[in-house]
RNA sequence: GGGGUUGUGGGUUAGCCUGGUAUACUUGCGGCCUUGGGUGCCGUUGACCUCGGUUCAAAUCCGAGCAACCCCA
């Protein structure tokens, strides 16, 4: 590298990792700060990611009986009002609209920051019977939540992209089922699609969706030690179903209430992918969550350019007919060094090379984007061979996922060592709780970590809390989070 | 929630202390050159975060606001 352009990282992920994590946002051009605070402007590239999501997600819905829908981004305050708890849950946080043109609205809007007090009305309009159950619906839209704390591109903003799925069901045991299936479906994607290791678990009581019953959650650990809460399903109970008069009536003729869940999962974890694979180089995305999987460049010289580039278009056809997203970088203005470069910024997972070597041996050059790891195939069966090479950039990267959540799970049985071990390490620390929330406020009061899950296994790891010393009722993970 | 740092063309930045003509690199655009890790040359467009104050004069000093980053809770 010749002098110091800056088109590059600058900041070190490992010691600037604020700064280094806004310079891979911004210059692999994945959004830009909007002109108001907490707010961001997405761009092609990072759109792109959002679709990726989008479209494993939304697969997998609809192949469990989810339907998508549309309601509208304002809530009457009133509706707002239906759930108590809504309502507390979220009051500091939501914006309001008081104004309509000119004139004053008689009943103040409140621009969703979750749509429950809207979507469970019409639900409860459309079940009539146990045969219109159970009912599953989903939205992708936006919400805004008046975050006071700091934002941070795709981890927290004002406004986010999201699903929020919306389902009711005959009892208890049939919406439980759907909140687990949809935390499985969360799982898999950050498992199968983002190459992330998630854990699973529950939200402590005093930290659950407002309303809820029970919330389940995929907590993932990221380098620097914090946590990020990946998405959310929520057993809800009846409390809507009754707060929102959702009632069917059943074979008997007899009335019954329903059972309902919601379950979300934002653009947070595009933040949970970039901060845990993108590196000083920039960033890097496993292949299934890539726009582009493949980049070919070529280098010639000026005797042997057409030779190459048609060599080049070749190799380009055939991956593309092979189904692969594969882009050709056949601009002439800038050297293969660039384009190297660039492509790495923007994290293309792998690279192909292509010169008057290669094109004489009928050979090509692959290197993966995750470790520069270099290697030499044959131009035939490459459809195949690229597949194979995918595959194993996707096994680096979860591996290297997989370590990160293993090397952060330490055990603690005291209050002091609790805090010296996330003091020092940062991770989780995994202990057993009496359930009081008061044994999170002693740990959060010191170092600001709290208890971001409870595993669904029943029996505790230790027979006391490591916080009181009184008998634990469940395993508790404490961590420092996003 | 509390404290700190910073804000100059698209990006990176000099100038600020000590007020007076805004520096360079890069990108973009036009042209030439050529290509195994950010290549070279010519030309060209483009900026002092916002509002207020002090002053003959403010990027520079003062105040407030907005924004970003960092540290603590």
């Amino acid at each position: 590298m010749t002098g110091d352009q800056d088109l590059g990282i600058t900041a070190s992920k490992e010691h600037e990792t604020g700064e280094w994590y806004s310079q891979v946002v911004q210059k692999s051009g994945l959004a830009d700060y909007a002109p108001m605070g907490g707010f961001i402007v997405t761009r092609p590239r990072g759109y792109a990611l959002w679709e990726a999501v989008q479209n494993h997600l939304d697969g997998w819905f609809k192949d469990s009986g989810v339907q998508n829908a549309y309601f509208p981004m304002f809530i009457p305050e009133s509706y707002l009002e239906q759930e108590k708890e809504i309502v507390e849950g979220f009051d500091p946080e939501v914006a309001w609209v008081t104004q309509g043109g000119h004139d004053e609205l008689d009943e103040r809007l409140a621009v969703r920051p979750t749509s429950e007090s809207i979507i469970t009305p019409f639900i409860s309009q459309w079940v009539r019977s146990h045969r219109d159950l159970p009912m599953r619906i989903n939205q992708w839209c936006s919400v805004v939540r008046w975050e006071a704390t700091d934002t941070k591109p795709f981890f927290r903003t004002k406004e986010f992209l999201w699903q929020e799925g919306h389902t009711a069901h005959h009892d208890c045991d049939d919406a439980w089922d759907e909140t687990m299936l949809r935390l499985d479906q969360y799982e898999r994607l950050y498992t199968d699609v983002m190459a992330l290791a998630p854990l699973r678990g529950k939200k402590p009581d005093h930290d659950k969706f407002p309303g809820a019953d029970t919330t389940t959650t995929i907590e993932v650990m990221m380098p620097d030690g914090k946590s990020v809460q990946g998405a959310t399903s929520h057993y809800l109970g009846e409390s809507f179903a009754e707060a929102f008069d959702i009632t069917y009536l059943d074979e008997d003729e007899t009335e019954q209430t329903a059972h309902t869940t919601s379950w979300g999962l934002s653009w947070r974890a595009l933040g949970a992918l970039i901060m845990t694979h993108a590196d000083d180089q920039g960033l890097v995305l496993p292949p299934p969550m890539a726009p582009t999987q493949v980049v070919i460049v070529p280098i010639f010289q000026e005797d042997n350019r057409e030779t190459v580039l048609g060599y080049a278009e070749e190799l380009r056809k055939t991956l593309d007919d092979d189904g692969v997203r594969v882009h050709l970088d056949d601009r002439d203005e800038r050297n293969p060094g660039f384009k190297f470069n660039e492509w790495e910024l923007n994290g293309v997972p792998l690279r192909i090379e292509v010169g008057p070597n290669e094109v004489a041996d009928e050979e090509v050059s692959l290197v993966h984007r995750p470790d520069g790891e270099t290697t030499t195939e044959s131009r035939t069966g490459l459809a195949e061979t690229v597949q194979e090479h995918l595959e194993t950039v996707y096994a680096k990267l979860y591996a290297t996922a997989e370590q990160l959540r293993e090397e952060n799970i330490r055990e603690a049985t005291s209050r002091n060592e609790i805090l010296g071990t996330i003091g020092q390490h940062g991770g989780y620390v995994k202990t057993g709780w009496c359930g009081e929330q008061d044994c999170e406020t002693e740990i959060k009061d010191q170092i600001a970590a709290e208890i971001v899950m409870v595993p669904f296994d029943d029996e505790p790891i230790h027979e006391d809390c490591g916080v009181c010393g009184e008998p634990a009722e469940t395993t508790a993970y404490f961590a420092k989070t996003y």
